[in-house]
DNA sequence: GTCTATATGATGATAGAC
DNA sequence: GTCTATCATCATATAGAC
């Protein structure tokens, strides 16, 4: 029986799906292709193909992903547990962590520009996965306004689609200027939030 | 002398600039190719490469414009001449009006996912672009402030640098989702401004 | 000066080897 | 079940016709 010297690659589905949404955050969905994947894990393109038979698959395959990974967060007991502005927190940590790691952007600005050029399938578990981020970030809101620990007017979903909005978009300028700009939306948005 | 039928195609180069934007504004720099244009053009690829040598030519071609175009409504003396909200409202009219034509994002938007891959002179253009903007609008903050037509909390900059960056992604939410979630935002943050 | 025929390489995907 | 050799198509770009 010989030993293992490299990673098997049993788990070279894993990989692809990994890397390709590393590709997805830091380049854009139309900006990367099998090659870049195939290369990067030193396989051939059509071994993509095996495991994810078309892009369309693939793409399908990140956004779900991303999906599952936002109800699991949101529903940890570690999350519920905290109180609305320390969930708001750990909300904007999530979102601090796409700066620090390559500057990515969230899953809705790597898509949005693009969104015509989707398959339908991926628009539509696009529109899941912002419309479930959106209701939970209003029932925090809707918390911490009753309990006085958040500030602000209107309703709690206008604000709550407001600030994730602002949030998609302030890291798509820590990429295109630097992250002092990201900061500073940041600092404005708990400025008027935190009382 | 033969009678001119069609189009004399002698603004051929404007004619792609102008769908070039269309297809940059609707579906993203990496998703529309010089087929594209050609095809709608009735002209060849080559042709499309005449005009403007490379994809990069073209790219840098299409920031310059919406610069130039910045610099110009900025200065009209139709929108100097306004109060501080009125300007304002000049501005979210602009943004409005992208969602109108066909749910276009802004330049920012369309730009900020693919970045990455763009080429370096567009890259910086899009960042002097994004500044002049920024600063324009922090002016007519500080103004608005000073007169108490504009109600805000911080600095102008980083006001400025907020909304335009909830505006961006606004127009990628209107794309994504529909025009109710776009004026969902633009009320929210109207409520918060105008006093 | 303006455009078309043509080349070169990348891209997404299939059929078949192991 | 997992991956490689190969393909048709599309992308960008050049050389040369008008």
């Amino acid at each position: 029986m010989p030993t293992l010297l490299l990673p098997p690659a049993a788990d070279t589905r894993a990989r692809i799906l990994a890397l390709a949404e590393e590709l997805l955050l830091t380049r854009g969905f139309n900006a990367f292709s099998y090659q870049h994947i195939a290369k990067e894990l030193g396989i051939k393109p059509a071994a993509v193909h095996y495991h994810y038979p078309s892009k369309d698959d693939l793409g399908l395959a990140l956004v779900r992903r991303q999906l599952a990974r936002l109800r699991k967060w949101r529903d940890l007991p570690r999350l519920t547990s905290l109180t609305p502005p320390q969930q708001l927190d750990a909300l904007l940590d999530t979102y601090f962590g796409h700066v620090q790691a390559e500057r990515r952007v969230c899953l809705f600005g790597a898509l949005a520009a693009d969104f015509r050029t989707l398959p339908e399938a991926m628009q539509a578990e696009l529109r899941i996965f912002n419309r479930e981020l959106t209701e939970w970030l209003a029932q925090v809101l809707a918390v911490g306004r009753a309990t006085a620990s958040l500030r602000f007017v209107g309703s709690p979903s206008a604000k709550a689609i407001q600030l994730l909005t602002t949030l998609a978009g302030a890291l798509q300028v820590a990429r295109v200027h630097d992250e002092r700009h990201y900061h500073q939306i940041i600092e404005q948005l708990r400025l008027e939030l935190l009382p």
